[in-house]
DNA sequence: ATGTGACTCCAAGTCCGTG
DNA sequence: TCACGGACTTGGAGTCACA
């Protein structure tokens, strides 16, 4: 049973909401394409750690901001 | 120029050597080949958000805890 | 017990479009 | 502005033999 993507997908996307930011200009921001935010906040993508770092930056965020759902172990 | 994935490596032998695993044995823990987990620790592996999920169960922290190194925006 | 290069395979990520 | 799809290229996943 693989862990869910949506925690993720779901904090991206209220991090960018609170920023005010469209997905597109976020793309921008990090230099990713714009579905592939759409992709990502839906859950639909399993992005890498580098790519988890580029988001973060346009996010102004850290990756452990993002992934703090999934604090502690076997948060599944 | 993309961010060093040294760090989580350095991170990921931290916690491993913590714990008193080997790599063979957290690498079973995880359900990973042994060579990857040797891989991850020396930044030669750019891992998956999902992996990065299992790693962290496996060492029995969070990746908040393993990426807390890559805290706050633009940590290059 | 670990480092390493090479290999295959398929998901990641891009680019084109639509409603 | 966003969800969603098809087709395409890149790169991570997973494994092996060997040092």
């Amino acid at each position: 049973m693989p862990k869910s993507l949506l925690p993720l997908g779901r904090a991206i996307k209220q991090r960018r909401d609170a920023l005010g930011l469209s997905q597109e200009s976020l793309a921008e921001q990090c230099g990713f394409d714009r579905t592939y935010i759409s992709m990502l906040e839906r859950g639909r993508r399993n992005p890498s750690f580098l790519n988890l770092l580029r988001l973060a930056d346009g996010l102004k965020t850290s990756v452990a901001q993002l992934t703090e759902v999934y604090d502690g172990p076997s948060t599944d």
